[in-house]
DNA sequence: GACAGACGTGCGATTATCGCACAACGTGTT
DNA sequence: AACACGTTGTGCGATAATCGCACGTCTGTC
């Protein structure tokens, strides 16, 4: 690698793949541990997390490192930028508290969905430990369905094609043409729903908040699998409805 | 410059210092303005932008540059880690529920209040707009206040001497000596009462979650001023210290 | 239409980074 | 107890990556 880009600074580059290291699966890690998850060498690893200790962003414990607080004034950055706190939030916890259930704003990153923001409508009943930045599996939640399904087909193949396809629940969906015939279905129809894929028991629901074209957002919610052919199925996709299009009234930013 | 230490990767720390640029008090930077943020040369801010929008953290468009959703995983990182999810929030939203007011988790950074966590529990007729990962000011919140008085003493002088001290409303301490003691109320009384100071008319109330010695934690709530001498706000405090002993007892990590 | 200021970026000199190699440590086994 | 093995922390010379000046372009104003 004499040269790649002499646009890209490779050194940052290779520190942020330390910092996006900590990914949450584990509670810290160690600098052998970074150096195995980012492919990078023990040294380069340790200049790096030094750096961010150094920063404060990373926290030394011995031979151990975690996150600190800090790298929540990131997503704050973002979050202020967009004015998540007075145009996102207050019209998900409206809306989430008129359908007694938890509503969520995602977007696309990678091959994950990722959780941008979240209602917490008084204490539902149905609580799963998912935070904002939490990352969902792309092809077996609704939201990630529909992401893939407000989006451009091409992107959507290539997701398909390449993102994991484990098996979470007995329902879910083993075949990749299925999962296509799915996202189909809810670009079709304008809204996803998955039928326990995920978590057993627990069905998602979820619609599109951008614009054709733009940068896909989804709004989603989940509820136990037993109302999915009922009428309470309908009632809450149109509440999901009428909150998207509340947000995107907002000029809710995309990605 | 010609060594500071080999143990610190420069090119990474100007980086990350790009990345926090994004501060949320305006929706894009352009290169220029990123360079004058940060005090960098324009061909090495250039740079780090770049290859934070070739890593997705950063959008380009045209000449400005705006933080992308993906800055939320790393925070995501940090909330799954520590079991925010499961540990923190619940227990917020249930005492925001039954007090009827926004439960807010914080920690300090720097010369700021960082906020962790934030109940939503309904709808609140007291919300600012604030979200997880804004800053608040340190000295003139409740949340502040305790902060500093939760911690080391000289911790708590370093910063009352070198923080800002802004005129945010006609209630505004603005004398040093008079924050001091404000703080070293706190600390003997074990919750801070702020009366205006931030926001014109809003009170703020805080209390410590995290054990002496530890990295200060604080929860908080804000009411109007009205109540300050009344007996809701003793209910109130008392409130907020008994959430603050379920998240001690969760063992909430500090940072 | 011309000026002034801000902006984007190529390129040689220099410096910071790379990653090998060594030493110290911790852990389980003979 | 001694050994062997895996893990960790880190110094250092070679080298590749970064620095930042300087030039050309663009946008907005008078």
């Amino acid at each position: 690698m004499t040269q790649a880009d002499r646009n890209i600074a490779q050194t940052f580059a290779k520190g942020m793949a330390v910092l996006a290291s900590f990914d949450g699966t584990v509670e810290s890690l160690t600098l052998a541990e970074i150096a195995r998850a980012t492919g990078q060498d023990r040294a380069a690893a340790r200049r790096s997390a030094l750096t961010l200790a150094t920063l404060g962003y990373l926290r030394q414990d011995g031979r151990k490192f975690r996150l600190t607080p800090k790298v929540l004034a990131l997503a704050g950055g973002f979050l202020q930028a967009n004015r998540f706190g007075r145009l996102v939030q207050p019209v998900l916890n409206h809306h989430a508290a008129a359908l007694g259930r938890e509503i969520t704003l995602a977007a696309r990153d990678g091959l994950h969905v990722l959780l941008l923001a979240q209602s917490n409508s008084g204490d539902g009943p149905v609580s799963y430990g998912f935070t904002l930045g939490s990352r969902l599996p792309l092809l077996h939640t609704g939201l990630g369905r529909m992401l893939l399904a407000a989006g451009p087909q091409d992107e959507a193949r290539e997701a398909i094609a390449s993102a994991p396809l484990p098996h979470h629940t007995e329902r879910s969906l083993a075949d990749r043409d299925e999962v296509t015939r799915a996202i189909a279905t809810a670009r079709a129809e304008g809204h996803a729903i998955v039928d326990g894929e995920f978590e057993p028991g627990i069905a998602g629901f979820a619609v599109p908040v951008s614009r054709p074209g733009a940068q896909p957002l989804v709004v989603g919610a989940s509820a136990p699998r037993a109302i999915v052919n009922g009428p309470e199925a309908d009632a809450l996709l149109e509440a999901l409805h009428f909150c998207a299009a509340e947000l995107r009234q907002n000029g809710v930013p995309g990605a």
